[in-house]
DNA sequence: GCCGTTTTCGGCCCGACTGTTTTCAGTCG
């Protein structure tokens, strides 16, 4: 089951595109799309807020906060069952077509009947919507191809994934000479977790030179469009990429602008409006009298908004903005500070690198400490015994002599159905740092896997819960569990919870990241590295803990070695907070 | 449907591109 946030926010957005396709009022539906997206990234869980807290979350009224309070009470809203039940099922899934939006789809709907995508596809198949008033050959062959894409390219793509294209795309611009600067803007530069298109941004006097080239890259399997600030071309993968290029003067507000979100955009754009000021792609104007008042840095636009720089991982519009302006912007954690990894395997169990190799690594990262995870025996294909365990030890203190980095040796325990854990109490005692998590049985009751994993939490020896939704992106859904009764009991226990670095985890993601910190949480933000490479994605897992708005006082891997060592004695911990 | 230091009514971010128009509507970000 979904967090309740995500549940009443896809009700509103349910309602917006009904609302929308059956020819509602515009503002109305945007309305409801507002109030969705400000559920979606509201930071508390509004499972037990009452009509008046739900009436607080900005861009909720009275009218959307009897919805939702209707929605978590009995599981559904009467007005929305009955549009469900004058709309045909399947019209809502002509608005996934790109290029179709909802009066176009309301238009082949109520002229056409047309209720679905296959019989979209039909009537194109017979040339039946050129006649349609608006239409003609190319609108129609247009919608075919964006269907053919859309099978194609469909679903978004993994934060890792994309920023390499990205930047094999810019590392071609960068050569041209007509290019001044160029970077990559929009979710990506926020560092989402997937990104549904690329955009690029470029700062030239002639753009037509960049056009071209872009619209040339090797691999463009088509160009979608092209125009002489904008153009967007699809990748031989499937991926859409968007190129606008502006005067260098400007480069400030445009990237402004195209890194968003569109939310926070909007947010700074009615600030300007209430000071007699326009904000757009090229810059702050006075609107009187049209005179510029900022472009060229980003760092400047947001001065003469009255507000310091803002970190892209967090413009949401979820309070970063109200949190600058009274002086509250919370001081993110960054790359730098991360003084060590707490969570990496060898080739003793599933790892590809030897121990020496990855110390190797880590060292040369510049890291002051470094724990060595492998798989502990109830990962039964792993085959780890209590002799290898302290073989491994033997092995890690002998390497430390001359390695020149603090080693811990630690574990990753496998949290069983019932909670239990690999090996006693005197045996895991003898290690540096415990972590735990979830392999299997992804699929129990709410009620099993909270006891689960809190039962893990509460164990005496364990550090650090390990991707603790256990989701796998785009590809298997996070655990159900009560997650506030887990935060409230790991910040009790002085347990951490990981942000695990994979680009195919992000787990915890920032919203469960801002929510546990909330709650006093501590985190650990680690590689969870299997290989060399794979320390280089700490850079993910800062950029997803300070989508959360983590600070470096919230995690445990940006402390020195001797605060570290007494946040992973939990007895001394429990002692200190007993005196 | 939401919202308010000009407003409880009358607005609601703004600009680019495409394809259809002969001055603009629809869609997107």
């Amino acid at each position: 089951m979904p967090r309740s946030n995500d549940e009443a926010a896809e009700m509103l957005q349910e309602f917006a595109d009904l609302l929308a396709i059956s020819g509602g009022d515009p503002f109305k539906v945007r309305a409801y799309e507002k109030a969705a997206s400000a559920v979606a990234g509201y930071p508390r869980d509004i499972t037990n807020l009452d009509e008046k807290g739900l009436d607080a979350i900005p861009s909720v009224g009275t009218h959307l906060a009897r919805k939702i309070a209707d929605l978590l009470r009995t599981g559904s809203v009467e007005e929305l069952d009955d549009l469900r039940a004058r709309v045909p099922a399947g019209l809502r899934s002509l608005l996934d077509v790109p290029g179709l939006g909802p009066k176009r789809a309301h238009q082949v709907y109520s002229e056409l009947g047309i209720t679905s995508v296959a019989e979209l596809l039909d009537a194109l198949h017979e040339h039946r919507l050129q006649h349609l008033h608006g239409w003609g050959e190319r609108s129609e062959e247009n919608l075919a191809q964006a269907i053919r894409d859309a099978h194609l390219g469909g679903a978004r793509i993994q934060l890792a994934i994309a920023l390499g294209l990205a930047e094999e795309v810019l590392a071609v611009l960068s050569e041209l000479p007509q290019v001044r600067r160029a970077t990559y803007a929009g979710s990506l530069r926020r560092m989402c977790e997937t990104v549904g298109d690329i955009d690029l941004l470029v700062a030239s006097d002639e753009s037509e030179p960049v056009m071209e080239a872009f619209c040339t890259v090797p691999l463009v399997s088509r160009v979608l469009v092209r125009g002489s600030t904008k153009s967007s071309i699809l990748t031989t993968k499937g991926v859409q990429v968007d190129l606008r290029v502006v005067e260098p003067s400007a480069w400030g507000s445009a990237l402004l602008y195209f890194t968003g979100s569109k939310a926070h955009n909007i947010h700074l754009r009615k600030m300007a409006v209430r000071a007699g000021e326009k904000l757009s792609e090229y810059g702050l104007f006075d609107a009187g009298s049209g005179r510029l008042i900022a472009a060229e840095t980003e760092e400047s636009v947001y001065a003469q908004l009255g507000l310091p720089w803002i970190s892209p991982t967090i413009r949401e519009d979820t309070g970063e903005v109200e949190a600058a302006l009274s002086g509250k912007l919370p001081h993110l954690v960054q790359l730098g500070d991360i003084r060590g990894d707490l969570h990496t395997h060898t080739d003793l169990t599933d790892g590809v690198a030897k121990l020496e190799d990855m110390v190797g690594a880590a060292k040369a990262r510049g890291y002051s400490y470094y724990a060595v995870t492998d798989h502990a025996p109830l990962l039964y294909m792993q085959r780890m015994t209590d002799e290898k365990a302290l073989e491994q030890r033997h092995r890690i203190r002998e390497l430390e002599r001359s390695a020149g980095i603090t080693l811990l040796h630690g574990t990753e325990l496998n949290i069983q159905p019932d909670g239990s854990l690999d090996w006693d109490e005197d045996f895991l005692a003898g290690f540096d740092i415990v972590v735990a998590s979830v392999h299997s049985a992804f699929r129990q009751s709410r009620d099993a896997m909270t006891a689960r994993i809190l039962r893990a939490v509460e164990h005496p020896a364990v550090n650090v819960i390990a991707h603790p939704t256990g989701r796998s992106i785009g590809r298997r859904a996070p655990i159900d569990a009560d997650w506030d009764a887990i935060f409230r009991a790991a910040a009790r226990t002085g347990t951490a919870l990981e942000v695990n670095s994979s680009p195919d985890r992000l787990d915890l993601d920032g919203d469960l990241v801002r929510l546990a910190r909330s709650a006093g949480v501590r985190l650990a933000v680690s590689t969870d590295a299997h290989a060399v490479p794979h320390l280089d994605n700490m850079r993910f897992g800062v950029a997803t803990a300070q989508r959360g708005w983590a600070g470096p006082a919230d995690v445990v891997n940006t402390w020195p070695l001797a605060k570290l060592r007494r946040f992973l004695d939990k007895h001394a911990q429990a002692h200190v907070r007993a005196g």
